[in-house]
DNA sequence: CAAAATGCGTTACCGCTAGTAACACACCTG
DNA sequence: CAGGTGTGTTACTAGCGGTAACGCATTTTG
């Protein structure tokens, strides 16, 4: 059985990589993003060398195996971004949906953030290379939505790139503390976002006794 | 020459240590974080044990190195926060610390905001324990000042610490990517990220021909 | 049908890392 | 002079990412 040259002929290597994929996601989700290319090996079956034939090196795998999910979040994040809605309920419902996602897969949410720490051993001169693709790429993606819809007036494009990447930011490290804490709900969180960005932040009041000089 | 039994007594350790920081600052300001024990132990023409000695382990060296850089930070920062002056003003100008701070020293800012990558190989569900401690203190430290200051209303304490991780967090990521790409002087930059804060995303027009629906 | 080429898998290794055990020398103290 | 105490060393472990060299089965070719 299973000897039918025709299908072992081209389905092998694509199969054995999504078979592979799936191995490596597993230990991931077990062990962290510090899996080691062994784990991996023996979750799936054989040895390091085939690994190594098929991702050529452990950021090949890590960056396989990042796709998957960063292509589905970065696509419910434009779907929210999109809807017909006011801006502000747009806002949120994006902020939402990036928190979902990480709250219901936290240690995706986790190797996704850190995928090829030590990957490149550069030692020119290239400061924050580490940080996150994915960060950036939401921070990209955002910006040019930005461009496209607002109008920010001359300088837009430089400026709407600033916002797309402090935005991420800001949802990026509210995002990580809050599913460390879990201080509050989901829905306040977006909401306390939400006010930030709509200019509470300026709007309220110095407390009593303590003027502004 | 240099036998003296008094001096010797009690200063070799702490000077000890003062040497071997600084041997060891030169080496990740050189090669970067992922600098080995055995390079920071040659730079300071000692060998490995004795830099396990003195703090036990990798991590704990590079806490202890982090802690100068951070504190002298962290104190300019407050400065700024804390100055008698507008609140935008006073806001720009804590912005224009921060990117000025990671401008200046680029290798000592990438140290900072990963020091402990992989340090503890806990296995358990802490996500996000891997993210930069200084990012974390950074936004503890905002928060507190948010509510020590501004007048929020119910909920203020909560809100407060939203707002200080998330501002953090837009720093970070806006100086993260100004440092690599320079888009633009850190003046237009600060006032850019200002804008942001002051809610000027919420008072933008919608661009001609795209209306919100 | 035999022989060569091709791909999948292995074992065994390299050089590196963090971290440690065990030993050697100097010194101050009783 | 004996004995701790601190400072330093060498030599090692276990594990990492990555690779070279080989075994075996299957397919292609003469």
């Amino acid at each position: 059985m299973d000897t039918d040259p025709r299908t072992a002929q081209r389905s092998t290597a694509e199969r054995r990589r999504r078979e592979l994929l799936e191995a490596a996601e597993r230990v991931v989700l077990r062990d962290g993003p510090g899996a080691s290319m062994n784990a991996i090996a023996a979750e799936a079956g054989i040895t390091k060398p085939i690994l190594y034939r098929h991702f050529g090196d452990k950021g090949g795998l890590y960056r396989a195996l990042a796709q998957r999910h960063t292509d589905a979040l970065l696509e419910s994040l434009r779907a929210a971004l999109d809807a017909p809605a006011e801006r502000r309920e747009r806002v949120e419902a994006t902020l939402d949906t990036y928190l979902t996602a990480i709250e219901a897969h936290p240690q995706v949410y986790r190797f996704l953030m850190h995928p090829a720490e030590d990957a490149e051993t550069e030692q020119g001169f290239d400061v924050g290379h580490h940080s996150a693709p994915l960060l950036r790429r939401l921070g990209e993606e955002l910006a040019v939505f930005i461009e496209e819809r607002l109008d920010l007036g001359p300088g837009s494009e430089e400026l709407a790139r600033v916002w797309g990447h402090g935005i991420v930011g800001m949802m990026h490290a509210a995002g990580d503390w809050w599913l460390r804490e879990r201080p509050c709900p989901r829905e306040q969180l977006v909401s306390h976002l939400a006010d930030l960005l709509w200019g509470r932040l300026a709007a309220a009041a110095d407390r009593a006794g303590r003027p502004t000089f």
